[in-house]
DNA sequence: GCCGTTTTCGGCCCGACTGTTTTCAGTCG
């Protein structure tokens, strides 16, 4: 069992003492233990075997501890069973959906029979729900626009979690010794924010002990089919894998052919056809003979094509710039020279300015601006002008402890209703470089969210909109703004927009990237980091980036520190 | 349930907003 699924039962634990009315309290040390773990580098079965004691960990005492070794030796967790007994665990399910939090969820259940969110669909359709006290029409929408949303992204999962769950399985068909090459094709190869399946190609000199081995792996829940060269699984998270496995010789097609995407391919091989050639998973051929197939770059140049990096391949004029030599030479994670949102403990982060500042210059980073929260932010701890000054005192010996690094003095400046900004001009003037950011009201409607953005990004003061639309993959939707507006007052302004990392987020997505950059407006690739290593997501952002065409010349954290201060000092003036 | 101590209890980030009320519960971040 890894530490997110530790960490998932803790949360789920958490969500029904809720429902259930338990200590608030509680209900938080559980969701503290959760993240700990969640968050942690070492997995709890090797603390375990190796008879750690896991109340060293913060937040996790001597209850939580037993759990944890509870979940870890026999996968079940006996308190969850106690809790269930009182309420229906799938009503956790319900509490996914906006305005429906524990108390709901509760009476949703006591006074409507609603345990799943298909009665709960039926019970807002008959219109039960606005008769409930305390809920009215207006909830019953919204419930019924959460749940359409909800279905529209089921089945597919973060980048990142298909990281986590794709990386063992990898590692573990490398184990077998008749297996010497091991691909993962598909959107997941596109590096595309989520991931509905997962293509796996195996090259193998044992075709069928490379399958045996690979049916037993031990996180497959069921096995849908399975032949001499194919498989198809599910894995116990829900993941479909498919394995194909292929001769040496048609790797390149295959591997061309499996990583799509569809659009892309059906543009390559009509292209394929006025060449009187045709493109298979099995290779490239005029009539009877194979011309190319072993590698992927050889299919590309047997249709007259340079190489295209996956991350292009979405059929968006990537064949036709390939053709006229105007490839983007896309940005890498090397190119990154510093690191422009991360927090400290000054606001919501777990980690002091100098480890963070530390972390920065372990990772080669010549600056980095710590952008804690502004004050409309309390639950973060959020700064206000007194506080700020106070940070700075630390800032300062933090620049003196770590010399080879430029801290930039930041904060994420909350955008208010009004679009008017949650620190005064005159601290704002201090500072070197300032980012804002939506955190609240995110449902205003469309022309009022827009106005409300456009006037913060005129402030003069302004260097970076962080986190541009504010979802949250497979969470919560994206503010209503006209994009076609920002983007143009970021072109008029010269702000910079922010490809936020974090793999819940990143934000922007692929497509405004793209627009952004026809427009020149710089971006910057920022980690959001709240904890040394998130400062290792980095590469997510960069991803999303290259999904978006970018150059290193249109991102401005590729600069060295003194053509980034000279961005900054142009700003000021 | 965890933690830290002014050490075995008492405190634990909390303000804003919405929709429902008629003075506030519930949700959200």
């Amino acid at each position: 069992m890894e530490n997110t699924e530790i960490a998932r039962a803790l949360e789920e634990v958490a969500d029904l003492l809720e429902i259930t009315g338990a200590n608030p309290f509680r209900v938080r040390a559980y969701r503290n233990a959760a993240r700990t773990i969640e968050s942690h580098a070492t997995p709890m079965r090797t603390l375990i075997a190796d008879h750690a004691d896991l109340t060293a960990l913060p937040a996790v005492g001597k209850d939580i501890a037993r759990y944890v070794g509870e979940l870890v030796v026999n996968g079940r967790l006996s308190v969850l069973d106690e809790i269930a007994e009182q309420v229906p665990r799938s009503l956790v399910e319900l509490m996914r959906l906006p305005g429906v939090g524990p108390k709901r969820a509760r009476k949703l259940w006591e006074e409507l029979g609603v345990e799943t969110i298909a009665d709960l669909r039926r019970a807002a359709e008959a219109g039960k729900v606005a008769t409930l006290s305390g809920l009215g029409v207006k909830t019953q929408e919204r419930i019924l626009k959460g749940i359409d949303a909800l279905e529209r992204r089921q089945g597919r999962i973060r980048l990142a979690d298909a990281d986590a769950i794709v990386e063992p399985l990898v590692d573990w068909l490398r184990q077998f010794p008749g297996i010497t090459r091991v691909e993962v094709a598909g959107s997941y190869r596109r590096r595309l924010e989520t991931v509905g399946d997962i293509d796996l190609l195996a090259i193998a000199t044992d075709a069928e002990g490379a399958m045996a081995h690979f049916a037993a792996y031990r996180r497959i829940r069921t096995t849908e089919m399975a032949g001499p060269t194919r498989a198809t699984v599910l894995l116990d998270s829900g993941l479909q894998v498919d394995l194909r496995i292929l001769p040496e010789e048609s790797y390149g097609a295959a591997l061309q052919y499996f990583t799509g995407s569809k659009e892309h391919n059906v543009a390559l091989r009509t292209r394929a056809v006025g060449m009187d050639l045709k493109v298979s998973e099995y290779g490239v051929f005029r009539g009877e003979n194979r011309v190319a197939g072993t590698t992927e770059a050889d299919v590309y140049a047997s249709l007259g094509l340079p190489y295209i990096p996956p991350e292009l391949r979405e059929n968006r004029g990537e064949l036709e710039a390939a053709l006229e030599g105007r490839l983007p030479h896309l940005v890498t994670v090397e190119d990154i020279t510093g690191d422009l949102q991360m927090h400290s403990t000054w606001s919501d982060g777990k980690q002091s300015i100098r480890e963070m500042a530390e972390g920065c210059r372990d990772r080669g980073y010549a600056y980095m601006a710590l952008t804690d929260h502004s004050k409309n932010l309390a639950m973060t701890g959020g700064l206000d002008a007194t506080r700020l000054r106070a940070q700075w005192v630390e800032l300062d010996a933090a620049r003196a402890q770590v010399p080879e690094i430029r801290i930039y003095r930041s904060l994420e400046v909350d955008i208010l209703r009004d679009g008017s900004l949650d620190l005064e001009d005159e601290m704002l003037e201090q500072l070197d470089l300032v980012l804002v950011s939506v955190h609240t009201l995110m449902d205003l409607p469309q022309a009022e969210q827009t106005r409300r953005v456009v006037r913060a990004l005129q402030h003069p003061r302004v260097h970076v909109f962080a986190h541009p639309t504010g979802r949250l993959i497979n969470q919560r939707e994206p503010i209503q703004v006209d994009m076609d507006e920002l983007l143009a007052c970021a072109a008029h302004t010269g702000i910079a927009l922010e490809c936020n990392a974090h793999p819940n987020r990143l934000d922007l997505r692929d497509t405004h990237l793209l627009a952004a950059r026809e427009r020149g407006i710089p971006i910057v690739i920022s980690t959001d980091a709240h904890q040394v290593r998130e400062l290792g997501l980095m590469h997510y952002g960069v991803e999303q980036a290259r999904r978006g065409w970018l150059e290193p010349r249109d991102v401005l954290n590729t600069r060295p520190l003194r053509e980034f201060d000279a961005w900054l000092t142009a700003r000021k003036t």
